[in-house]
DNA sequence: CTAATAGTGTCTTTCAGACATTATTAC
DNA sequence: GTAATAATGTCTGAAAGACACTATTAG
């Protein structure tokens, strides 16, 4: 990599962005920050910041931000290296490159009320993608990445895994399924694909569910992490 | 992204490296340097380099270290964002992050000699992966990143083409799975299976080929992108 | 002719999609 | 009993892997 001699430097800003995703009811949703400075004030965007210290890792620094702007504890989500974002306009101020991270959440019960920066609410995904909620920066790109991304994952990984609590039942998962790629799927094929890939779900214990109909089997999370074979995608919506 | 107030911000140094892969008759290849200067002087090292200006576009310096170490023009390369690699003890002269590109090239005749920097040589992947070939910094984790991120691609995407010249055989298509998988393929199903897929091979005209048996017919890469249905890969090897 | 490489067809198993049926609860 | 949700089974067509066979060249 450093293959030159030292010369002077070019000022520039390193950020981690955030795009943290959840399901919440059969919404799927995304976490947004309202700006409260110049540029795009008033605008949404994604929640992040700046590398505070020189030795500060990365990854800390997306936990940091997550601690900070929206309250949530990094240490049971899955989070990812989503990308890199470093064209030279992208921010009005000056040069700023930004390592973003994907995090997944499980549903959580209340738009999350940011401590320390202005109003942080879950926002459907669907107002995003309509264009009805314009973001900030080249936000609107990044998030559409994030969202493919997750498409994708969903088929090949245990990623849905990470939208559920602890434990679920196989419905619940369907309906993750069903939200992040916008179609609806057949309980029954669900049903048998799911649990014949090895690794992927487990009975936890022979437990029961509120309801009206017949009581539903827990599972939680296996170990696998690839799906084999994978959960494919019906092709519509591709 | 940015919310913070003004502060005394980190001396950061974003760095551009290059995962350069290749194959050659049946080997496959990454393009290494050796380093001149400390730290590391001596071992090899993916080719790269700093932002020179305040505005050069990240993609842009990929194409210009690309140009300027290894002489190559980027510009009919397959190029593709590989990570963000910004873990705070990566170098061992301060805080660098690297954003990391994936370029994969066709076949090339000879090692590339390398005009600006010192000796750039292709250099198996074997090689590398068995350990015989150490590398510098944190680049043996980078160039396993992108070995798997060139696996999965071939399944899904038209990737492969794009380590082969503008026209090319199934055979030689074939030849590339096999290298970049490690696996052999059954010619016949090959056939069948990329044949199959639309849009992603076409035939160049009736042309033929030099050999000894009968002709081979010349295709160029189709419109596709991604492969529907994808060109699976053997159990074995993952 | 033989050797060598290119290309096609056929069979079997496995898996995805469509859909009927049974099971277990609340009321 | 009915309504509602959970779970299993069955049929069909598409695709994957194994493998036999035909086609076209050089010599």
């Amino acid at each position: 990599m450093p293959e030159k001699k030292p010369r002077p430097r070019p000022p520039v800003l390193v950020a981690v962005d955030l795009v943290i995703l959840t399901l919440r009811g059969s919404s799927f949703q995304v976490l947004l920050i309202e700006r409260g400075n110049e540029p795009f004030r008033g605008s949404r965007a994604l929640p992040g910041g700046f590398l505070k210290r020189v030795d500060e890792d990365v990854y800390d620094a997306a936990l940091r931000e997550l601690q900070e702007e929206t309250d949530l504890d990094g240490a049971g989500l899955h989070i990812e290296q989503l990308g890199f974002y470093g064209k030279p306009d992208r921010d009005p101020r000056g040069r700023v490159v930004s390592m973003v991270y994907l995090a997944i959440a499980p549903g959580l019960p209340e738009p999350v009320a940011g401590t320390d920066a202005t109003a942080a609410a879950w926002t459907s995904i669907d107002e995003v993608l309509s264009g009805r909620v314009p973001l900030a920066f080249d936000h609107r790109e990044i998030l559409d990445d994030a969202i493919e991304r997750a498409r994708t994952k969903l088929e090949h990984t245990a990623l849905a895994t990470a939208f559920c609590a602890p434990t679920f039942t196989i419905a619940e998962l369907q309906r993750v399924y069903e939200a992040v790629w916008g179609v609806e799927l057949d309980p029954r094929n669900f049903y048998r694909k799911v649990q014949g890939v090895p690794g992927f779900i487990v009975s936890a214990g022979a437990e029961r569910r509120v309801t009206k109909g017949r009581p539903a089997r827990l599972f939680h999370a296996g170990q696998a992490t690839v799906l084999h074979p994978p959960i494919t995608r019906p092709e519509t919506n591709r």
